[in-house]
DNA sequence: TCAAGATGCTAATACGCATTAGTCGCCGCT
DNA sequence: AGCGGCGACTAATGCGTATTAGCATCTTGA
């Protein structure tokens, strides 16, 4: 037996308390540029405690143009059922900034799906007042109108497409990967090794970029499959190889490659070889990419996008370099 | 230098398509019932491609019309940064039911601050279609409101509350649970004892519901803290207990403590003591929770309670045994 | 030839709120 | 008396869509 009455709604308090819904809305809304009897204003409360009034976020929304929603723009699942998920700490962070910030999110599916649905993922994100986007792939025409029509968004992930004009919050894997190199190179390791993953992509050329200004000799080899055979380790330490630095991804298959093919050739690190890891497996010496900042960084801005307050719409975050226990001075080669 | 062209909307479409806004709803809205000629369909459809119209969802649902966007209301963080999260995989199974059906999802944030935050959180609810609510808190009032107009959503978990109103997608743990202890009165158990968390819920209830209705001769003991005597277990054991049968829930907590004073009593499992959970880490013996399937559940009866085609609101799922390897015969008490 | 019916579309309005441009009465001042 | 100004509010409008009632115009059939 469903009582079944409606919301109540502004007009109704209007009535009840004898004046015009725009006194109410002003009253409600707390504006203070619009003078109200103290009088007036306390029997509109009074009434709308009563009749236990509740704003209709729709209609606030179109009315005003502002609804507190960001979108989540992920590329794949945002609840994957694969354990390791890479991006589960970056949505941490954006959950905890969004809801410090009042913000509600919306989770967009189907953008993992084919090209068109995708698209029209895509357009649907204009259902919130900007939107984050995660991951490698840039749709270009899309993605383009969005950024044309002046609609708010921000990569995660540095994204020089469409001339430099998308924003986005991304880690400064150049000056990282240059401290790790560099620190190898000040523990006197001469001939190191970088390892790339197969793929290619902004974060890789970043990577590679600050491997060759702090080690310029660094010889550079490229995976490519999800395998690497200790031969290949073995034969890198006869050339003098005293240490590996692989590139870190999403997935991390560079790293588990080397470290299995080390692990087969029987080498014990660092005892002899050093390895590193550029944003790598937590721990792991090398340098870990601050997820959680990001996010939150991410959502920051594209805060200040909505509000037209963007000072600086393209932002690289220091990533804190780590010790770990994989890395120490070159077995001498006397 | 952004062109900061507006978004269109039907006005602009009908304009240059020579026809009226009304037009342009009933065409792009694929209305049967209004005829149109086919000529200006096609014109009207060609304008909206061309201009890139996207329907402004917020309008659209202000408007009486849905804009597919479902509500999650978590009563926590939705990305916690704690690995092991129960909830991930309901909502890995909500947010791919959601994809097939082309619904976004809303993530409601601050639903885990204090009260006067998570009413407001109960209110922007109404931004979507309907709302999924997690977990074991019923705050009664905003939630009865929802109820009592209308709105649809529906629980995770059984509620009885608000004289059985609240829509939900449950596990039959009455069920499971005797046909577990039905299992080890056929393997020969006769002294059984159930361990209980100290938290109240109605899937506990249920759970004891279930042990009782299949094995009435049961002890029931319920734990007081998060941890467990190696020496209350040898005790049970000197009693004549062959089995233990543990609550299972979100936290696990039982369990680990009943496993903690297990091993710490030197026993094997099952060899002196058979061991069960009444839904727990997957493979072990007992039965398990369908989290996937409650999600995927949950967003088609939502779906249904939208679409006023709901058949049974309050619906439980049945929960696959899981035989494992913590449950033998007793061992010969001769 | 004219009523009845079909066809193709539009005008008007609702949805619930925010906001802007007033309106109205009254007081103080010259 | 007349004017400015201020306090306290309201009327009107917009946000972008869906829906309903209804209006021309064109066919038909008798």
């Amino acid at each position: 037996m469903t009582t079944e009455r409606r919301m109540p709604r502004q007009a109704d308090i209007a009535r009840i308390a004898g004046v015009s819904q725009a006194a109410v809305s002003v009253v409600l809304g707390g504006k203070q540029t619009i003078r109200m009897a103290e009088e007036t204003r306390a029997r509109i409360l009074e009434v709308a405690e009563e009749l236990g009034y509740v704003p209709h976020p729709v209609a606030k929304r179109l009315a005003h143009s502002r609804s507190n929603l960001l979108g989540l723009y992920t590329f794949r699942t945002a609840f994957p059922t694969n354990e390791a998920d890479i991006y589960h700490p970056i949505l941490s962070g954006v959950e905890a900034e969004a809801a410090s910030l009042g913000q509600d999110l919306i989770l967009f599916t189907g953008t993992s799906g084919p090209e068109a649905r995708q698209e029209t993922a895509i357009r649907r994100t204009r259902m919130a007042d900007g939107c984050l986007f995660f991951g490698r792939q840039v749709p270009e025409a899309p993605v383009a109108r969005l950024v044309e029509t002046g609609f708010p968004l921000v990569y995660i992930g540095r994204r020089p497409e469409l001339g430099g004009r998308i924003p986005y919050i991304g880690a400064d894997y150049v000056t990282a990967s240059a401290q790790v190199l560099e620190r190898l190179l000040s523990l006197g390791h001469r001939n190191i090794r970088y390892v790339r993953e197969p793929d290619e992509a902004p974060s890789s050329e970043d990577r590679l970029l600050g491997v060759l200004q702090a080690a310029p000799s660094t010889q550079v080899v490229r995976l490519d499959g999800p395998d690497l055979s200790a031969d290949a380790v073995r034969s890198w330490l006869a050339d003098g190889v005293t240490a590996l630095v692989v590139e870190g991804t999403d997935t991390g298959t560079a790293y588990r490659a080397v470290r299995a093919a080390v692990d087969a050739a029987g080498l014990s690190v660092p005892g002899d070889l050093s390895l590193a890891v550029l944003g790598g497996p937590p721990g792991v010496s090398g340098f870990e990419v601050p997820m959680q900042e990001m996010g939150r960084h991410a959502v920051r801005l594209l805060i200040e996008l909505i509000t037209d307050k963007a000072t600086t719409p393209q932002q690289l975050l220091w990533c804190p370099p780590v010790a770990g226990r994989e890395v120490g001075p070159p077995r001498s080669t006397e």
